[in-house]
DNA sequence: TTGTACGCGTTATCAT
DNA sequence: ATGATAACGCGTACAA
């Protein structure tokens, strides 16, 4: 009785039409290493055979397997982006600077949301390793610690948070909102600005612009007026009435939400000789509210960095002396309405 | 002279805590078959070596390699979800409810753009194929035929538009204009409806949104008076003045965007004694203009559906008996503001 | 410079 | 019911 292996084996010779490294060997007449010499630019293959098999290669098309060489160990040419939340305005800007320059490298992004859940970070970077990507990156929250993330080390970029011994890509929260009332303040002269922000529980967007805030009122003697809520149009809209209670000819909004929300307050009461200062911008807050001053915090340059970042990080075979740093990319204001 | 090969071998067995089915093996005093069996669920095996192996593999958190199960054919488990826009609301929040099947499933989804192009959704879809995806989830958009889809007639669900032999899942145009038309109409007895559309190139949200409205005009002997424009804000802005002229008491707008528009136009005038309806809805919207009539399209049941509808394709092993429907998302309107 | 032989972790076939 | 072994497609140490 023939074995059904032999006979399974002849109709895959025949019907399958997926080559293999030992085809592309028997077609250019050289054995699989030497084939797999060329695919990886090994520069100890003659001139002449390299060019017969690449010629062979390009004919048939050949692409060598992804499963069988990440079983190799060289990585699946994968790499994992994990936001906080997949509408996110500000992340989704970033991600699609990352996409084209990850295909680019032929690297297969897969992106991931962790829902501001450190085990959900977790378990997606369990996945990740299983499936022996490449890198990642990570849209880092509040409460998200280092610790989860030790294995990846040299292998990711952390965004819109620093951590030591990681590569960071931070947003410029403190010039962000300095900038904005430097323009208040001593361009347009104005001299009671209050403050919109977020609960200091989050980091960046809640504590380090408030922070931002008093110190540049400190420093220039302002005497700040701020009230800090959540991250939404309502807050935004609910602590319009109390910070009008100091009278203020500026406000300054911690988030474009919280713009359009006090925007929103403001048309209705009729009170626009008040101008409203934002970091952040989005289409929906120009259109609406076209007046509105605006800080870019540059979403799209610090995911153009982080991803040529990475690829640069993956290239090196070993990085000894590459030391993790933290890159700030810098904040862009707004001069159409200035 | 010892052999790397040995020394590298005997690094490996020591340092890496990597576990195979190998060591599981070894560790519960059986052969890698045994082992593999009880993985893939075999049931030839008795129950006390199942449960001794199980208990190995429990205490050891052994997953098997994916990479090699890959290599043998298993397919990598990997679903590809081409999105026309990654910050596209609707698409989104189908997106967001895909994804945690896939997970459960242990499907990894990898989410790529499209932008509307059918050259960047043949680029994907070849890398997809490279990467031997299991399946595919493509958005549809206008332009995009079907020639290119056709190796995945039977892995991939469509989004939004209708092909004839593939798995579809489309919104109810019609029936969402026609069911706000009627609630308009007949509920609120309203007489003068207009309508504010897109353009009829594009099919779903400009065409047969338009040519819904026009039916029930003609139906209910109510006098037309529509204006199409592009998908976005300034359309709705730009076009209200027109579509005032026919003094109507309520208009009905394709899309969120263009309600938005609208709404701004019809604020700013002080024409709030008109009644905006929406297809489709968004937070903001709803923040700013309450009182917004809108039907939602119901893109997270989209999402759920066409997930599960894919993973239930995949299971199958042979489907000769299966036939490609285009299944239709029932619309739900907004009630609260009735 | 190239070919041979083996190993990676898994599953399938065949023999016990 | 279980074990031994040959594949899968690829990379690489070693011999030639």
């Amino acid at each position: 009785m023939l074995p059904l292996l032999f006979i399974r084996k002849f109709i895959m010779s025949v019907s399958s039409n997926h080559l293999t490294i030992k085809d592309i060997a028997k077609l250019s007449g050289v054995s699989k290493s030497t084939v797999s010499r060329v695919i990886n630019h090994d520069p100890m293959v003659k001139e002449s055979t390299r060019n017969k098999v690449m010629a062979i290669i390009e004919q048939y098309q050949f692409t060598p397997s992804k499963s069988a060489r990440a079983m190799r160990g060289y990585g699946n040419k994968v790499i994992g982006i994990i936001v906080t939340r997949l509408d996110s305005m500000s992340e989704n800007q970033a991600v699609r600077c990352m996409l084209p320059i990850f295909y680019e490298h032929d690297y297969d992004p897969i992106i991931m949301e962790s829902q501001f859940k450190v085990e959900k970070v977790q378990e997606h970077l369990s996945m990740l390793k299983e499936k022996q990507a490449d890198g990642v990156v990570i849209f880092a929250f509040t409460g998200l610690d280092n610790n989860v993330l030790s294995f990846w080390q040299n292998k990711s970029v952390i965004m819109a948070r620093s951590y030591p011994d990681y590569n960071c890509v931070c947003y410029d929260d403190i010039g962000a909102v300095t900038q904005l009332l430097h323009h208040l303040h001593l361009t347009k002269k104005h001299q009671k600005i209050a403050y919109i922000g977020v609960e200091e529980q989050d980091q960046t967007t809640g504590a380090v612009r408030y922070q931002a805030y008093l110190a540049f009122c400190q420093r220039y003697n302002i005497i700040p007026h701020a009230y800090l809520g959540k991250l939404s149009f309502l807050s935004g809209y609910d602590l319009a009435p109390l910070v009008l209670a100091s009278a203020p000819t500026a406000i300054v909004c911690a988030t474009e939400a919280i713009a359009l929300g006090l925007n929103k307050y403001l048309y209705e009461k009729q009170l626009n000789h008040i101008v409203v200062a934002s970091v952040g911008n989005s289409e929906l807050l120009n259109f609406l509210f076209p007046q509105t001053l605006f800080i870019e915090l540059g979403f799209d340059k610090a995911g153009t960095y982080a991803a040529n970042k990475l690829i640069a990080m993956l290239q090196k075979v070993t990085d000894f002396n590459a030391i993790a740093k933290t890159m700030t990319i810098p904040s862009q204001l707004n001069h159409s309405s200035s």
